[in-house]
DNA sequence: GACCAATCCA
């Protein structure tokens, strides 16, 4: 059966698509726990290519259907996706988590390959970012009443990193407790380290230091916990605290290695202002001596060191320094890596020296390492600036022909339909929205922001409407300016009904989602 | 998963 075909059984089954899919409301739905010991049927393993998992994530997203129509729907085409090739697809794309746990209950109840801890562990992260906690905790203790490999010290790693990421400190930290219950050992220095790190990853590093010394005695700290302190307080520029855990992990008999000394690099180069020549020269300065220190206790500085200091470069815009400094790593036997060479070719290109930095890129090709989207954006950021149409064709283009590594990502669609918007060659800018959404790489909240400004700057007033309720029904919340200039340019141009419609719809998301869209003022505009 | 790159609409 085709898929087109497919296409047209499942439509048939599914019911009427939903009003909204924002995430601020969440119901829980029923997971139905109490599964009565009925054994997985076994399924075929899955023979289809990943891009019918993807069509099918699409299909499941646009009707946002419960999914027992579905079962029979598949059955009838005979076809049988794997369940968490499915999952996958569905959290990847965007505002799908109520879509992807409706389905990974249908899976899980019908056998459709969704029993492995991987599995649990994918939908305990998707539901620790929309805060459904009390949720995921059922699926944990599911996981281990079902004996499905788990949970195991990777699952309470992402329970504790999303209860981190909203700020629950406290409630991760019992999370991280609670562990050893579920996991049948008492946690290790490298599950201390997890806490400690997530801690300070999300800049928690006061948090982070306080259980440091609760429970510094329980387990034995190493030269990773001393470095990940080291970098919590450098994230939070506080230098002296750094150095302070820096002495004491010296006291204590541990030696900083590469690793420690690039954290403290990085924290005297990353936030410090380049500009006048003086600032800079200071800065470059203090990384020197620190350097000079590594390499006095026998350390040499690695890749990571030297990307560090070719960022500075980069930020203060020295093209010389950051040539010549790659070719001294060169000559020392360091190879670069992407980030080394992304540094360098942004410093050449936003100096305009394009041709330079072609060369670098040629460099790179021959010796194997492969140019990331963020390599190439340097190229178009500039060509943007020079208003170069064919260079930035040219290369989006090449790019396009290029394996997944390489292909353009939301960054490199948002340069180009600000390019493009700018110059007012709207087909190119429709070509481009096409080909972002068909790469499923965006649109998000920038693209959705671009294309509706270069619209109402064309008085495009119902094309930039359409968009703008596009961005609203997939979650976005666009930015006061966008809603007033659109508003505006309706209001003048006497649009009256379209103007109604997008009200309506905005006074219908903000009824069910609260205060969100309460900036925006529907009071009546003065021509 | 102890360290390095990465967006710019008013």
């Amino acid at each position: 059966m085709s898929w087109s075909a497919l296409t047209s059984v499942v439509r048939r089954h599914l019911l009427p698509p939903p009003k909204s899919r924002l995430l601020s409301h969440f119901p829980v739905p029923e997971l139905g726990l109490g599964f009565s010991g009925s054994s997985p049927k076994p399924s075929p393993p899955p023979l289809r290519p990943s891009d019918d998992a993807d069509a099918l994530a699409r299909l499941l997203i646009h009707h946002h259907n419960p999914f027992h129509p579905l079962e029979s729907s598949l059955q009838l085409a005979g076809i049988r996706l794997s369940g968490d090739l499915v999952l996958q697809t569905l959290l990847r794309l965007r505002h799908a988590s109520k879509v992807a746990l409706s389905f990974f209950v249908w899976a899980r109840d019908h056998a459709h390959h969704v029993h492995g801890a991987d599995a649990y562990d994918l939908m305990i992260d998707m539901l620790g970012k929309v805060r459904q906690f009390d949720v995921a905790w059922q699926l944990i203790i599911e996981m281990d009443q079902r004996g499905v490999a788990g949970p195991t010290p990777r699952t309470f790693a992402i329970l504790v990193r999303r209860y981190i990421a909203t700020g629950m400190t406290r409630q991760a930290v019992r999370a991280f407790d609670d562990m050893e219950a579920f996991i049948g050992r008492e946690p290790d220095v490298d599950d201390f380290n997890m806490l400690l790190d997530t801690l300070c990853k999300y800049g928690y590093s006061k948090v982070a230091t306080e259980i440091f010394n609760k429970r510094k005695f329980k387990y034995e700290p190493d030269e990773k916990t001393y470095t990940i302190l080291i970098y919590g307080w450098c994230k939070v520029n506080r230098h002296e605290m750094a150095q302070k855990f820096l002495k004491e992990m010296v006291d204590r008999g541990l030696e900083p290695n590469v690793v420690t000394y690039n954290v403290l690099l990085n924290g005297i180069c990353r936030r410090a202002s380049l500009h006048p020549d003086n600032r800079f020269d200071r800065t470059i300065h203090a990384a020197e001596g620190l350097l000079e220190e590594m390499q006095g206790k026998g350390i040499e500085p690695d890749v990571t060191s030297y990307s560090i200091i070719l960022h500075v470069y980069s930020r203060a815009h020295k093209p010389e320094l950051s040539l010549c400094m790659l070719r001294s790593m060169k000559e020392k036997g360091i190879c670069p890596t992407v980030a080394t060479y992304t540094s360098v070719i942004k410093c050449l290109a936003s100096c305009g020296r394009l041709e330079d930095a072609e060369d670098l890129l040629n460099e790179m090709a021959s010796n194997g390492i492969c140019p990331c989207p963020a390599t190439y954006n340097c190229f178009f950021k500039e060509y943007h600036g020079r208003k170069d149409v064919d260079g930035a064709i040219k290369l989006y283009k090449k790019m396009k022909g290029m394996g997944s590594l390489s292909t353009p990502d939301v960054h490199t669609f948002n340069i180009l339909l600000g390019m493009f918007s700018k110059l007012n060659q709207m087909e190119i800018v429709n070509e481009l929205w096409n080909d972002m959404v068909e790469s499923s790489v965006g649109p998000d909240l920038d693209s959705y922001t671009l294309l509706i400004h270069g619209l109402c700057e064309k008085q495009k007033w119902s094309e930039a409407c359409q968009f703008f309720m596009e961005m609203i029904e997939k979650g976005f919340l666009p930015q006061k300016v966008t809603f007033e200039t659109l508003y505006r340019g309706l209001i003048q141009s006497d649009m009256l009904r379209t103007w109604r419609r997008l009200k309506n719809k905005i006074e219908e998301e903000s009824l069910k989602f609260g205060s969100e869209f309460h900036h925006y003022h529907f009071k009546p505009y003065k021509r």
